[in-house]
RNA sequence: GGAGAGAUGGCCGAGUCGGCCGAAGGCGCUCGCCUGCUAAGCGAGUAUACUGGGAAACCGGUAUCGAGGGUUCGAAUCCCUCUCUCUCCGCCA
């Protein structure tokens, strides 16, 4: 959410650097709902005035019948105060909505660009492996090894659900634990494990609802969602809270299975395990203060590239453009790594600062010392990294001409000492 | 699923027959005083949001005692609905 304030001073500028994301984005219409609301809540706030300076005159006569007379006065006057509640109600939830289903605005540092193809590579890092054979997708190389059975996912579920069997389940359980190993031993983050499902409240919090309901799994009858991410619970566990400005910066590391309809991507990533409806995913969540949350977004991605590092993999690091971050970011990077089997860069994590944007709609502040005044903080938050890609990563640049797969030499302790995945 | 208890400020906790209750008291915290150190003591201050005025310090208005609705000139206090927490019983990993 964009601070009401800002947008009443600054409103031309603001529509300005939300056009920067594209078309369907415009502040239009916000100005003459403001002024409305404001009109009638002062008009309104005038009425109550009188009211309670009535009512404070009225305990102190004794002889109430000697003001019978004002009292009939104010009980119309009571009426129209509840008429006047019931509308601006209506121009406040109005302009709520508005206001929640109008996008971040990106960061001066976020590249002006309409699409994908505008986004800025910042880096790359390690090579990608030789191989003196033909890669192969990973899930082929999972199907043969027997450790990905996607016709029995279907079976079980449906459509972009997968059953890991044996080793590649064991490989995504290592993963989950390496990952929360790394990012809490190394790197300072705090493992929380979070429910996977959370209200509304939580959703809107982080900027999933109102806009993107139906990227979301319902639970029916109920009010809850199932996590898209673990940013979702994790973000909220200091909704509606005012921090210590030394408890700052909080950084908090969890491990949840994600869960996405995928609604709008038909035919896209049909096979293999990239695109499904449920997901593990380790995600990194900080909240900083404003001044701190840019170079905190570099600490966050450095952190999840470490695991890549680590487990020996090539991947590049993109600054997403205006027309490409979320709904939510100021400004995001992916870091996107090397598939060999399908011969592209594909995304296995995504760290964005999010600025004040989370923290206004979910109330999250901090105070500085005892008399400070609350301050909204930053959230920073990113994948590290999304397992399932990263199996894939792993199978497809560890694979053998022989149709085995080595285990990264930093995953074997989290393997009970397995240097190599193959057939029996 | 059944029965009961509760929800008040950063925390604890009082609020009698509805009015002077944004809310006593305590703790904590901040500033000042006092004090060889520590502890104790004394004094003052200490919610949030929106909003009007002001350069600012600050002054004023409105709202908020779990949420929503009702009664009333007036509700933390009365009535209704909901949510959450706790206790007991049942069921269950």
């Amino acid at each position: 959410m964009l601070d009401i304030r800002y947008l009443r001073e600054n409103l031309e500028e603001a529509e300005t650097r939300i056009k920067s994301r594209g078309e369907g984005c415009s502040l239009a219409g916000f100005r003459e709902l403001d002024d409305r609301k404001r009109k009638l809540l002062y008009a309104n706030e005038a009425l109550k005035a009188e009211k309670n300076r009535f009512s404070e005159e009225i305990a102190k006569v004794k002889d109430k019948s000697s003001v019978r007379r004002q009292i009939e006065d104010m009980r119309a006057t009571s009426q129209t105060i509840k008429q006047q509640d019931e509308e601006l109600k209506q121009l406040d939830e109005e302009l709520r909505m508005f206001l929640l289903t109008v996008p971040n605005l990106p960061s001066p540092s976020t590249p002006l660009g309409r699409s994908e193809a505008d986004n800025v590579e910042v880096r790359r890092w390690g090579t990608p492996p030789t191989m003196d054979f033909k890669a192969k997708p990973h899930w082929e190389v999972g199907e043969a090894l027997r450790i990905l059975d996607f016709e029995t996912g279907a079976k079980l579920t449906g459509a972009r659900f997968t059953l890991y069997r044996g080793a590649g389940a064991r490989l995504e359980r290592a993963l989950i634990n390496f990952m929360l190993d790394l990012h809490t031993g190394e790197h300072g983050y705090l493992e929380m494990l979070p429910p996977f499902m959370v209200n509304r409240e939580s959703m809107t919090g982080t900027g999933q609802l109102p806009k993107f309901e139906d990227d979301l799994f319902k639970m029916e009858g109920l009010d809850y969602y199932l996590i898209p991410t673990a940013e979702v619970p994790v973000t909220n566990i200091h909704r509606d809270e005012i921090l210590k400005g030394t408890e700052l910066p909080i950084r908090y590391a969890a491990y949840t299975p994600c869960f996405r309809k995928e609604a709008g991507s038909y035919g896209k990533d049909t096979r293999g395990l990239i695109r499904q409806h449920q997901f593990n995913k380790v995600e990194l969540v900080a909240f900083t203060k404003p001044d701190d949350s840019h170079a905190e977004l570099e600490r966050l991605l450095g952190n999840a590239e470490k695991v890549l590092q680590l487990l020996g993999i090539h991947y590049r690091v993109m600054a997403l453009c205006s027309g490409d971050i979320g709904f939510s970011a100021a400004k995001t990077y992916d870091i996107e790594v090397w598939l060999p089997g399908q011969d592209t860069f594909r995304e296995i994590s995504s760290c964005s600062n999010f600025e004040d944007f989370q923290a206004r709609r979910a109330a999250i502040r901090f105070r500085d010392g005892e008399k400070g005044k609350p301050e909204f903080v930053h959230t920073i938050n990113g994948s590290g990294l999304a397992v399932g890609r990263t199996v894939v990563a792993i199978l497809e640049n560890y694979q053998q001409e022989d149709g085995s797969v080595l285990i990264p030499e930093a995953l074997r302790p989290h393997m009970g000492g397995m240097e190599r995945i193959s057939l029996p």
